[in-house]
DNA sequence: TGTTCATATGAGCATTTGTTCAGGCGTTGT
DNA sequence: ACAACGCCTGAACAAATGCTCATATGAACA
């Protein structure tokens, strides 16, 4: 049921169902939260980097030659991960082997995985792994 | 127990981690793939739109007055939400309704939220909702 | 102390992203 | 047929992203 009205030049609007949805929106920053959480996953290359931690702790040159990039590459996006929480360190004389921080990231990521096994075959596969 | 070897100025090495995580390393297209899922929900305007769908099919102009943006900014988004497809349309005239395909999206979110609760006290009134 | 090694960091740069603006397309109602 | 409306699209541009390269830090060892 389609309930127009105007308001000088305004779009159109279903009155209700905007003021229904409008209550319950995320403020800026909460969306912007979520999106950062999101966006932590949103490079191949840092997708690479947790998968790679999903097995085991690895060290930043193994992780480099693992997903294929520079050391200075993956120290970089090592830096986000540590920042959004997703993976911690521990220190072995000079050596860092970084982990992931708790089951949460794992879940996360596996319901991106289960979102592409609709399109995707491959993606059932690693479902299985995780 | 670490076990270095020179491999001509490359750098150091876990020999045998490298090679078990190798094994099960995702590949590029895969890694993109799962990457570009995360991406879709790596923006805020995207997020509030899939948030308001949570709730209920809205038409364009009410989801742009409900995250408050413009009619053609979210049209550009919601471009990429049906690339990627998390949201679907139904027509009623000149008017598109937009609706979510499914509920792996809720359960991308509400890992998202969860993630968020350890740091954010709000996100745990979110996944009430959801 | 000085050197080497593992990692971190900052600047610089090319690419990507998200917006606005101007206009186009398809449907509705006159 | 024509105008209005809802939505889409492409160009343009500012902002953010992710890399490389050079350099810094901090621990181990000679």
């Amino acid at each position: 049921m389609v309930m127009q009205f105007d308001r000088c030049g305004s779009p159109c609007i279903h009155e209700e169902a905007v003021n229904e949805v409008s209550q319950r929106m995320l403020s800026g920053e909460e969306a912007q939260a979520l999106a950062d959480t999101f966006k932590t996953l949103a490079d191949p290359n840092r997708v690479k980097i947790v998968f790679a931690l999903m097995n085991r702790e690895l060290c930043v040159c193994d992780l480099a030659v693992v997903i294929g990039a520079s050391d200075s590459a993956v120290s970089h996006q090592l830096r986000m991960l540590r920042t959004q929480k997703l993976v911690k360190f521990r220190r072995e004389g000079k050596i860092l082997y970084y982990s992931l921080v708790d089951e949460h990231i794992d879940k996360l990521f596996k319901q991106g995985l289960e979102h592409i096994s609709h399109s995707k075959a491959w993606a059932a596969r690693f479902l299985e792994l995780i």
